[in-house]
RNA sequence: GUGGCUGUAGUCAAGCGGUUAAGACACAGGAUUGUGGCUCCUGCAUUCGUGGGUUCAAUUCCCAUCAGCCACC
């Protein structure tokens, strides 16, 4: 098996996971935030400084690499990792959110996906055996089965053809899978806001026997509580040996409430995309860094971050950079609300351990500025 | 000094007799959750250089004045 999980611990205040994700490219801590760098890169970031904000592992995007530079081309440079110079764990999200995404610009039938490209308008087909075609030559650690993410909201009769269906999908992408012992293809739970949809996708998906599980279709804009609920009931479906992933998830008050519900994965985009678009996250909260309030503020972004950013640079200096259009903004910010994401995880990490998570949710939320 | 042209928001401007003075950029605020460095939403001139006149009605026509630009001396 390529990747395996290992449970350290419990915690005894909110029964969050403390664990380990053992993979081809080395050793994860869960729970974990992964950083997206959907082309073969977490925009605005070098590997280097990856590494420096100890970003364990990465994800990025089989839909977004196909179309550009092409599979082909990324396992002539050697796979995915030698082409980007990342030689820490990747997982490979399938492109079945992209899809969903794209909204007229594809077809679903049971054979697969028809698209248009976003890039040129191409016309073309992705199944769910071309999508483990495409991540077995990425040569990623983690790759994710094919699914249809239901929009929110969403018919019940909808949800439910369309989780069979991804059922389906997921055992053809098992099939054509052709290196497990080298890559573990995680399998996907879908099912909307319906309860009973969500056991049946569980109970058919776990079926399968994954080497990991995520749960899809959440996150797509349903309320926040309408989120822990679902999840709530979904992941004590869930085996206890094998990683939770939730996907697209990335609000620090979602990362918390995620873990608290058992949940040992997440990405999102949220971290770096608002950094190119002048905003941080912070101890204190939001800071919308771009807002003429900053003019003259010559604090750090974060007073409580020990980030390079926030060791070398004033809030006016980064407001200036971002209304001037440089490319250091974007660098400087990202660096900080990445920072800050995997150092929150890793005070949760810490606060299982010593089993007040609660604790440490309430205090941080108090302070984030979040209703507790 | 003489002749001509132009003055509308921070900027570039449309309107040239008739309801709440286009639009763009900038600026200000918001959004952003398995990423299109994309984008979206909202706000922003009680007033058209200034003063007077004509008219039921003036940013629009007339006069004066001020400012800028161009040409000639």
């Amino acid at each position: 098996m390529a990747v395996t999980y290992e449970k350290i611990k419990e915690c005894k205040q909110s029964g969050a996971r403390l664990g380990r994700l053992h993979t081809p490219h080395g050793t994860i801590d869960t729970p974990i935030f992964m950083p997206v760098g959907t082309q073969a890169t977490v925009k605005a970031m070098t590997p280097e400084e990856l590494k420096a904000i100890e970003a364990q592992i990465i994800l990025s995007n089989t839909y977004h690499l196909y179309l550009r530079p092409g599979h082909k081309l990324i396992e002539k440079a050697g796979g995915l990792h030698k082409f980007m110079n990342w030689d820490r764990p990747i997982l490979t999200d399938s492109g079945g959110f992209q899809v969903f995404s794209l909204g007229d610009l594809r077809k679903i039938s049971e054979e697969g996906v028809d698209f248009r490209s976003h890039l040129d308008g191409s016309k073309h087909f992705i199944s769910p055996e071309k999508a483990v075609e495409i991540q077995n030559a990425l040569g990623s650690d983690i790759i994710m089965a094919f699914d249809e993410c239901a929009p929110y909201p969403a018919e019940r009769h909808y949800v439910k053809n369309s989780l069979q269906r991804t059922t389906r999908w997921a055992k053809r992408c098992k099939q054509a899978h052709q290196n497990p012992d080298r890559q573990a293809l995680f399998g996907i739970i879908q099912g909307g806001m319906y309860k009973d949809l969500r056991e049946q996708s569980a109970q058919e998906i776990i079926e399968l026997d994954f080497p990991g599980y995520a749960v899809g279709g959440l996150s797509v804009g349903e309320p926040k509580p309408l989120m822990y609920e679902v999840l709530e009931y979904t992941t004590p479906l869930m085996p206890q040996d094998k990683p939770r992933y939730l996907m697209g998830v990335g609000t620090p008050d979602c990362l918390i409430e995620g873990v608290i519900r058992g949940v040992d994965m997440f990405d999102c985009v949220l971290p770096t995309r608002i950094a190119r678009n002048g905003t941080a996250m912070t101890s204190i909260g939001k800071v919308v860094i771009k807002n003429a309030k900053y003019i003259e503020d010559f604090l750090p972004l974060d007073p409580n971050c020990g980030c390079y950013t926030c060791k070398n640079y004033s809030r006016a200096y980064l407001r200036h950079l971002y209304k001037a259009e440089e490319i250091l903004s974007a660098r400087l910010v990202t660096y900080h609300n990445l920072y800050f994401l995997i150092d929150l995880m890793k005070k949760i990490r810490t606060a299982i351990l010593e089993d007040r998570l609660l604790d440490f949710r309430n205090s941080f939320f108090k302070q984030y500025g979040y209703e507790v």
